[in-house]
DNA sequence: ATGCAAATGCAAATGATTTGCAAAAAGAAA
DNA sequence: TTTCTTTTTGCAAATCATTTGCATTTGCAT
């Protein structure tokens, strides 16, 4: 919980400084072709601290150009996530929706009544779940945490 | 993990006995009208030990009454997943899987090369959850743990 | 048995995401 | 830069899982 303080810091200054991680030389070193579309949506992405879906990337992305498509937007979120670029979430059973790959990683605690994602991160229990998987006999490849929460009341 | 064992063990011995939760009865004392249709399908699901989607559970239905109808699972696992008697879970992003809500809390790991699901239960996890929640300010109201895994391999 | 609200089957609607295809743009080469 | 080849795009139509409108049937309290 410590550390979860200490990356936030991190992110914020990262971001008061614009050192955006460079996704376009990486991608491009995989030999994927940075266009105009894909430059502002990465841009999106590494410019915002929230978990947006793809309508709503969408919609900031037309707001730069209006002529970019959904369907671009979509094919992008597969390809970054095929890259490792982002990961997608589908909280709730809902549309996907997505964040950059860059940083610790953390999962989600989802206030039910605000929609308000708030990220957390606990060795121990990722030090547990990987004892739970060797115990059954396997290597974890990627797992999701999500609590489901509402404020607690300070009394009672 | 101890308890889990135990668990399981009650699990099967039900099973084995035969002795499937009275959901009928609830169900009725809730309000809730048992039609053909609905018994079925809840047979299907206190009778198996998988996580089936719509799609399977609507065709182990027509095996026993041709006349059942796909929108009547979907509307039926809406009507079981209120009244508290099934658990939905949305695997990988896939559609959504249904299984009985009885017996102990327990989380998935899923073989990503089988596609099998494993459950289990660890009470640190759970326990560590609630630490989190709390020191965020939050009470949980419901949760998700799925840890994505592959067998591993004996050497190395 | 009777009556009526609730549930069903079917087909059509939805919402999220994907796909086919012709036109446009990216990057390598000249 | 111009040219060339390959990839990507926008658009519309297709898919997939799930929901919904409606006329018809059914459960079950009287
Ligand atoms: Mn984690
Ligand atoms: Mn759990
Ligand atoms: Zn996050
Ligand atoms: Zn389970």
């Amino acid at each position: 919980m410590q550390l979860n303080a200490f990356w936030r810091i991190i992110k914020l200054m990262k971001h008061a400084i614009n050192q955006k991680p460079d996704y376009e030389k990486e991608l491009r070193k995989a030999g994927v072709r940075i266009t105009r579309p894909r430059r502002i949506i990465l841009d999106i992405l590494t410019s915002t601290e929230d978990h947006p879906d793809a309508m709503k990337i969408f919609h900031r992305a037309i707001e730069i150009d209006d002529s970019i498509s959904l369907s671009t937007v979509y094919r992008t979120m597969n390809l970054l996530e095929e890259m490792g670029a982002i990961h997608r979430h589908a909280f709730n059973g809902g549309p996907s929706r997505f964040e950059q790959a860059h940083g610790e990683h953390h999962d989600h605690l989802i206030d039910v009544d605000t929609g308000d994602v708030i990220e957390f991160q606990s060795d121990k229990i990722e030090k547990l779940q990987e004892e739970i998987a060797r115990a059954l006999g396997y290597d974890i490849i990627h797992h999701r945490l999500e609590l489901y929460g509402r404020k607690s009341k300070p009394s009672e």
